[in-house]
DNA sequence: AATTTGTGTTCAAAATAATGAACATAAGTT
DNA sequence: AACTTATGTTCATTATTTTGAACACAAATT
């Protein structure tokens, strides 16, 4: 009926039930990005098992995907590594999917006032179409964006000044030091609340194929 | 440490894994969502574990969220019923349209000296790797960093100050202002020549098949 | 070098998720 | 009604995850 577990029985899960790197059909892998998270957030097994409240040792056996971790374990790991549950299992899976790249609309980065400068530094076309951007504005400048296409992301840290984002019904104001990341397939619109003018960093995934 | 599971034999999973946590901030209760997805599919437990190899009572008690399910039992029964894992994960959850990141959140490396300061504001990770920084350094911080791999790139924008760049056999210096693209397939190393403070950005390319 | 400290891995034991069969209940059929 | 059929739940058992402690190893300190 159903695949049998094999019987061998205490070997790794990688291998039992995993076996081989998955082409399509297997479940994630999240070993190697919740080590990954956690080596960007400089902790070790200990500090992060003490963070999420999950063992050190299943943690080194899930990294190393030795096991095939339950969805409470796998959500406290999340929590602990402030990382949105969703982002750190769809590492591993959604590759292929072909999908058709059709004409690029370039981001419509029009300034409506002069009051919002937003300096290009740079994009990258090989995966997805990315860009990002030094952006400055003024009190009071607004920057308005079409959808860039569903998929489409946008990253945005304030270094300075106060920002109020508006996608879709929902906003959210933004203080120096913040960073918020958010869709943008739908129309979205920057606002510089000053009194000092804000300024930041942004980048952009435009298009990607990559289902958050 | 952390929550004792209740001795209690046979009781309830959402009571027993679950209980103490603070009520906000709990896994994502799939029960529901699978349930109706089933049944939008028009599908029975008995056809639906036959579908997806995953047995009918264990189907029965995650429906009603009395179990704990592993993470390819969840990948089992959304491949069954054609739904994206991570969309069947992120319907209990709130859709984080927006990722807030707060200050104190945005992981944060430094050099030795302290006097070279890391931000990491991103990540993305699907067919490559891409990070991306903010960074501030007082004069005299240095950044040293290991290869990143062939075909690895950094671009590197400077708000402020000076900065000194040296990749391989080959150095440049950065003024306000400027941007610099290069690869770092090999150790290089940013050095703050001050007076004033460098600040800037930098979105890294990374190698994916490299395994860090 | 010897010790300590830090970090990841492995081990036996305990907790619990998953299974298949038996059970309960309701809805159709004869 | 009695009998089947369909569907979901519970039960005992098995398989596996999770845990805490012990271990191995490397890096730093004495």
């Amino acid at each position: 009926m159903q695949q049998k577990k094999d019987t061998s029985s205490s070997s790794s899960f990688a291998r039992d039930a995993f076996a081989g790197q998955n082409t399509s059909d297997r479940p994630p892998l999240v070993g190697k990005e919740i080590q990954r998270l956690r080596q960007e957030h400089q902790l070790t097994l200990d500090e992060l098992a003490s963070k999420s409240g999950v063992s050190k040792s299943i943690l080194s056996q899930i990294e190393r995907d030795h096991s095939n971790p339950t969805l409470s374990t796998i959500w406290r790991i999340s929590q602990a590594l402030k990382q949105p549950l969703v982002d750190m299992l769809s590492s591993g899976e959604e590759k292929p999917r072909f999908e058709h790249l059709k004409v690029n609309q370039t981001p419509v980065v029009s300034s409506t006032d002069g009051k919002f400068v937003l300096k290009i530094l740079g994009t990258l076309g090989t995966v997805s179409t990315l860009q990002w951007y030094e952006f400055k504005a003024e009190e009071g400048g607004i920057l308005e964006s079409e959808s860039h296409g569903s998929g489409s992301l946008e990253n945005l840290t304030l270094v300075s000044g106060k920002l109020l984002v508006i996608s879709g019904t929902e906003s959210r104001e933004l203080i120096s030091g913040e960073t918020l990341r958010f869709l943008t397939d739908s129309p979205h619109r920057l606002e510089s609340l000053g009194p000092e003018p804000a300024h930041g960093f942004m980048v952009n995934l435009l298009n990607s194929n990559e289902s958050l």
